[in-house]
DNA sequence: GCCTGATGATTGAACAATCAGTCAAGTCCG
DNA sequence: CGGACTTGACTGATTGTTCAATCATCAGGC
């Protein structure tokens, strides 16, 4: 009914995000995107000349909209201890329900890194977006320090090492270790968190 | 001189790993094997039967090669803090020289996970391998913890925290991040390990 | 209202490159 | 001589990309 006339391109797009979720980036065909997206392979590359031109899209996309779902769902909460502990509910894969399961796009971001050890615009665009990532986490810790709910300290340095917690023990929870369950992930980040920022874990309602 | 009768099986084995590591999984043919052991691509077959089998055997042996290392390095240090300062500098991408960069390793780490999304085998091998890694920090806190330099604390528990670090932080580094720097990666590895652990950065040398 | 031609969108078959794995034939060594 | 080892050309499958042909849309002339 809304398909008045179809975008083509953002139909491309969307479902070679869809695809890419679904296979992973290695396994990504044009063949596939063009058939999930109804299309012919040839006018893939008629609007994204190569393939490697439409995955970087694609895979842009894809963050975006993690980090519009992120800043939308923080902005809701008053405390930053609140903030901070949705941040890494969200950043857990598999912790929350299907709606929000971070699984696939963690998955995504191995494959990023691996792609980005030998493709120099890869390696750029995640350092870009792994930047935004740290400093995301640093504003929610401002947020607290200049509310006084956190004491003072180096925001950019305990982002940082929150940042790099979540990652290395995503990547077990994503790989399905049997010890790194995404519940252990979990309070294993907020302990460090509290230790690192200088909260409370379980603060007196008072 | 030494070749007094070749092993192939041995060579082409180490002729995988000098590629793997200077190309990357992904990119690794049979061809670049084969032309790096100075032998026929059906040779390789003929040893290995299929690419797969080939990669796992080398896998496995470039794991071997850093355990060894690691534990032949700490073996000779008598202070549990400086066995744990060793392992960080041994898994710091690119902080010692060449002769023990770990930067190729990581490298190959990546794409293990990458690939382990995928491939059951390789998934439950880099498990595997992780949980020895994990237990290797675990072993070392146990003794600074039996001979009193680090206080009683949950020794799995802290070495997770610190595995967890350790692969988040050199993801950035490995992939040339501008910020996360071998040298900075280390002085958070070593502090958080300080603060976590429960020992002091620059002990006293009473 | 209808034809017309131009422009861009779209197709799908064909092309070309890449590689893992096969195999028939040779070589070496005991 | 025989069996293990070795070769390298070949096959077969996959897949990114090209391209000639077709189709849709629409502006503008009649």
């Amino acid at each position: 009914m809304a398909k008045a006339r179809p975008d083509r391109r953002t139909e491309i797009l969307e479902a070679a995000a869809r695809v890419i979720t679904e296979r992973g980036l290695a396994e990504t065909r044009i063949a596939d995107v063009a058939a999930d997206a109804g299309v012919s392979p040839g006018l893939v590359i008629y609007y994204f000349e190569t393939k490697d031109r439409l995955l970087a899209e694609a895979l842009a996309q894809l963050n975006d909209r993690f980090y519009l779902q992120v800043s939308r769902d923080i902005r809701g909460l008053t405390s930053a201890r609140e903030q901070l502990e949705r941040l890494i509910d969200l950043s857990v894969p598999g912790l929350l329900g299907e709606e929000e399961d971070r699984r696939e796009e963690w998955s995504l971001w191995v494959e990023v890194w691996g792609r980005a050890l030998r493709d120099p615009a890869m390696a750029s665009e995640r350092e870009v977006l792994d930047r935004r990532w740290r400093d995301a986490i640093a504003a929610v810790i401002r947020t607290g320090q200049a509310s006084g709910e956190f004491p003072a300290g180096d925001a950019d340095e305990q982002a940082l090492r929150l940042a790099g917690l979540m990652d290395g023990l995503a990547i077990q929870v994503v790989l399905n270790d049997a010890i790194v369950t995404p519940e252990r992930m979990k309070r294993t980040c907020m302990e460090v968190s509290a230790r690192e920022i200088g909260f409370e874990l379980f603060p007196a309602k008072a």
